[in-house]
DNA sequence: TAAATACTTGACAGAAACAGTCGGTTATTA
DNA sequence: TAATAACCGACTGTTTCTGTCAAGTATTTA
């Protein structure tokens, strides 16, 4: 249950990729393609989403490629999930392009909110930089739980 | 993103009506079904397979419907989704089921296990009981993070 | 034992979401 | 102008979801 599409989940492999090369010019796509493994065609797709989305931007031409908009540190994995899937929601009621209307005498209701305030504050907390240290931090939240400002031993001395 | 299906909704639901019930007699199809505004149809095939799962009791006859078979205390979310919706997998790798062999080089397979972990942690903490007592803990939950064992002030003295 | 109640089971089907492809276009560089 | 690389929309097969339906079994009460 719970899972996570493929279009979520090659746009945080792609990020990784494009991240990789932050500081030394674009990175193509055909690049991407071969180190993660997904077709280019459907790359298209995804990174088009995060270009519209301003998280990326790309170069024609020549020598072209993507780039980060920002910083690795500053680029959330919430951020890239939530352009290429929409936000976090456990139920339609969640859902800010639907809504309930009988929230209040909803016993499940509070639950799943809980819940998904949950998934996205570990999101929200998760960042680009993350990845590119070799997981330490994200083997951290493992056992500790959310990845939010609370931080985690060593945190800020990456290596 | 990250939507849960009806079956799980409505299984919660299902659940918590026959939790109101608990210790006064079976509660019908019929009930949870008005209660629930969900088709009995619908119901019988999600009480079906948590019957099967050994969560809930049988009663036939005039009279019968269905109980749970422990306490409301002892019942967690989770492993009433778990019966109904398959384990916490966010991705396909990790799901019991499939598995991958990328498994070393993957950048991303720590930061999927670490999340699915928080949730599961998460709907394991959560009993039935907690929706009963009218969400207090739940609410908790919402700003604390995971409602694992390390509690929520206030969590042992229920009311 | 007959009637009423209530759960049991498996098959089925329309709708929606997913996963991915394809053909053609535009911009840049050398 | 030729090569490179991103851009774009449409399209399609597959799978999953969200239910419905019909027929059957077990139990109680009159
Ligand atoms: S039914 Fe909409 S909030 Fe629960
Ligand atoms: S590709 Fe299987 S673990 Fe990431």
């Amino acid at each position: 249950m719970l899972k996570l599409s493929t279009k979520g989940q090659y746009g945080v492999r792609a990020m990784y990729e494009i991240a990789k090369g932050f500081g030394s010019g674009p990175v193509t796509i055909k690049r991407i393609s071969e180190e993660q493994h997904v077709s280019i065609a459907y790359l298209e797709q995804i990174l088009n989403k995060l270009r519209r989305a301003g998280i990326i931007k790309s170069v024609k031409g020549p020598g072209g490629g993507y780039i980060l908009s920002r910083d690795p540190k500053q680029i959330t994995i919430g951020e890239i999930l939530n352009e290429l899937e929409g936000p976090v929601a456990i139920t339609s009621c969640l859902d800010p392009k639907e809504g309930c209307v009988r929230v209040d005498s909803c016993v499940t209701h509070l639950l799943w909110k809980a819940l998904g305030d949950n998934i996205k504050r570990f999101l929200d907390g998760m960042k680009l930089q993350d990845l590119l240290q070799g997981d330490q931090r994200v083997a951290a939240a493992s056992k500790n739980g959310s990845a939010g400002k609370r931080g985690v031993a060593g945190q800020r001395e990456g290596r």
